[in-house]
DNA sequence: GAACGAAATTAGACGAGACTAAGTTTATAG
DNA sequence: CTATAAACTTAGTCTCGTCTAATTTCGTTC
């Protein structure tokens, strides 16, 4: 019934309305689907058309109650290719974003239950996003701390990273920087610097502030259980 | 580079014309894709443009020794996908042609030459088609010699079933007729009726001799081996 | 070898999804 | 409360892959 770029908006839509809990402006979704504003416009018209989204004309969209279990049903088949593909096909996490990118729009409800099966039903992809269920039940959307949000000294389980920059996650993996590694923060620069101590030993890691703030971690105080 | 439609095309040139050995003609091509004639014209034509087919106008295309790799690719893609839903995700093989026609135009070599090593490089696919290695080498395209081109009281082996009629796979499954199954051919009628004994004993299996003749099986005699 | 029917091609249109250029609306500043 | 810049939408065009209707070519028959 959709087509695979209609769900691209769907599932964009979802994450920027996730993030600022606002409507997603044209702009914004512009420069996520890297297209020009005229052709979101056009298309916010078309998905209002059968109530995937509520297009309020100059103001932004939401997505409606229809909108929403189609955009889960994406990311679950996404996360769940993710994870297959680390876990069953020896793909590299860096690897995984683009080949589930394309995937999650061909793959049958199927074939996503499938692989959650072989894979136990994660609840989590490669990057520590959780994956939804097949009844489209998703766990705490974001939890918001990020490294940048803690002082020097604090010691922090990694939670998530972003999944989309292939060069960001080799140097992550490369420095043994995975959702679960456990780092203490032991430098933090007037100009954007960022340096962490791994748990395991070995050189620090420094990152620019940027990416620093786009890392969910958790302190890892005496309340953490 | 290339649209999943204009793979889709490539594929039905490459099976129209190995079946025939002559060019493929415009009218067999529109009936294989489900459109109508001028639509073939006119895609022969692109794909004319970039070299990857001959056409002669009025005549018929063949693939040129560009398309043909390109064909191949999809080949393999489609028949490793194929074992792969029946081998390591539970699909009955009356299901996977649907899902494999999908998924062949979207995933990668890598992922294609990953579950191929999964599958310890399998040679045929669920129905008995041969798969193409990661170099394109594709063994004897087909034997020739169907269940319908055999006598009453020969013994044959099947090799090969036709993978797009999921009711008839379901019906020969139900019956235990795979590649590999051995059958004596009881009763060949008049009016086209074909009966089968199973080595495994159980009831005697009919079929239409329509369907006989789609059905590659060869000879169990002593030259065999 | 002319005529006819089948097969193929050309011509013209449409929907999807993108673009550029031009016109509106909104928000903000003075 | 008006002026202006940014954001958004509208208008019109393009390519892709399809369609129907009209025309051309082929192969065969008389
Ligand atoms: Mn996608
Ligand atoms: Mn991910
Ligand atoms: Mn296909
Ligand atoms: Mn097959």
């Amino acid at each position: 019934m959709l087509s695979a770029i209609m769900e691209d908006y769907l599932k964009a839509i979802y994450y920027l309305q996730d993030e600022t809990d606002e409507r997603v402006r044209t702009s914004t979704l512009a420069e996520h689907m890297g297209v020009e504003q005229p052709s979101v416009t056009s298309m916010m018209k078309k998905l209002a058309e059968r109530d995937l989204v509520h297009h309020e004309p100059y103001k932004g969209v939401e997505l409606t109650d229809t909108g929403i279990p189609i955009a889960l049903e994406i990311i679950r088949h996404h996360r769940l290719l993710e994870r297959y593909l680390t876990d069953h096909l020896e793909y590299d996490w860096a690897e995984v974003h683009d080949e589930a990118d394309r995937l999650e729009h061909h793959i049958s409800n199927q074939f996503a239950d499938r692989i959650a099966e072989q894979l136990g039903d994660p609840a989590v992809d490669p990057h520590g996003d959780p994956i939804p269920t097949a009844e489209l039940d998703i766990s705490a959307p974001k939890c918001g701390e990020t490294l940048a949000d803690h002082q020097v000294g604090d010691s922090v389980r990694i939670e998530r990273v972003p999944d989309e920059d292939a060069d960001l996650l080799r140097y992550l993996s490369e420095h043994g920087i995975h959702p679960g590694t456990e780092v203490e923060i032991v430098e933090v620069t007037s100009f954007g610097m960022v340096t962490l101590d791994l748990d395991g030993g070995d050189e620090p890691v420094a990152l620019p502030e940027k990416v620093a703030r786009s890392i969910s971690a958790q302190s890892l105080s005496e309340d953490t259980s």
